[in-house]
DNA sequence: ATATATTTTCAGAAATATTTGAAAGTTTAA
DNA sequence: TTAAACTTTCAAATATTTCTGAAAATATAT
């Protein structure tokens, strides 16, 4: 297989991957794309390299943005803006676990706060089993918060090293 | 707030939940109904509680089966099926984990490794920025398949107690 | 100031995913 | 058997999400 053809395959898998994970396919392909790029690209390359239109670009590129994955480059003397993203994976997978935990984690625990509040008879068998799956996951959930807590601040080797030792 | 007004909450931001992880919204929400329920439910029962059709009931109930969140369950003496979920969290966690890793983690890492052989000159820019990135993800895939298999075999005390205390 | 380049917005169009419901299939009881 | 109870299937309908493209807004150069 030539280059091109890995990258647009490249690209392909990884908007497919980000359809199951709920992210949506364009904005999957625009930071694949600038993944593998090792220049700084517009909104017109994507454009032209994905087959999408101009307002796709823009919006997803904004979302990217927000994500923290990917930002804007000023390169002097051009009037265009330009994007990269990080390219080290391992950076990549904190900034994901660190926003996804902020905008889904800790809105769900603040739920089963409130669900647990919940009033009524706890003799009665609907009841029981509905407090105990709530705090089941708020248990499991607070769990997380402060095991990816820590995760986003580890290092890459401390991680491997430790981790792996540990989990054999 | 009364149970069955929390009942309802936690079935329909189930189900929202759900969606940003790419499963669908009913899947979800059998799975919620099922989990507060101390006692199986036929499908009917589903179909009433959720308001949805035989059809998706009928459908949903089965990925659910597929993912290993539900089981058929035999009452004698019954004519219907009846149905429910595990509820230690925990265990749903991991049978989840278990599950995607196998549909999606194990999947991109065939392709990596297919990606790997890109051909061309090593040299140029473009092919080594594609192939360091191709090697990034393969190498964070692989440990994430390597912790996360450890991790579905631990125990949740195990796990607790361990992981957090490594985590400080 | 004016023109030109560039970015942003957003209503409607298109694509994708989900749901319905009726018909076909299967199982069980008598 | 036969019939009733129940489950499964799937084409079409619906709902949801994403995308387009042209117009508006903004920024930059002359």
């Amino acid at each position: 297989m030539n280059l091109e053809e890995a990258k647009r395959q490249f690209i392909a898998s990884w908007g497919a991957f980000g359809t199951n994970w709920g992210i949506n396919r364009t904005m999957a392909q625009i930071h694949a794309l600038l993944l593998i790029s090792p220049n700084p690209q517009t909104q017109d390359d994507m454009m032209e390299a994905l087959n999408i239109s101009r307002g796709n670009a823009n919006m997803n590129i904004r979302d990217l943005i927000g994500w923290g994955l990917a930002e804007r480059v000023i390169i002097p003397g051009e009037r265009k803006e330009y994007f990269t993203a990080e390219k080290d994976i391992w950076k990549v997978a904190k900034q994901i676990v660190k926003e996804r935990k902020k905008r889904e984690l800790e809105p769900m625990l603040q739920l089963m706060d409130k669900l647990e509040q919940t009033e009524g008879d706890k003799r009665d068998k609907e009841m029981k089993t509905f407090l105990e799956v709530i705090a089941g996951i708020k248990r499991l959930g607070m769990q997380a918060d402060k095991t990816l807590d820590t995760l986003v601040k580890a290092e890459e080797n401390w991680f491997i090293n430790n981790l792996i030792k540990i989990f054999r």
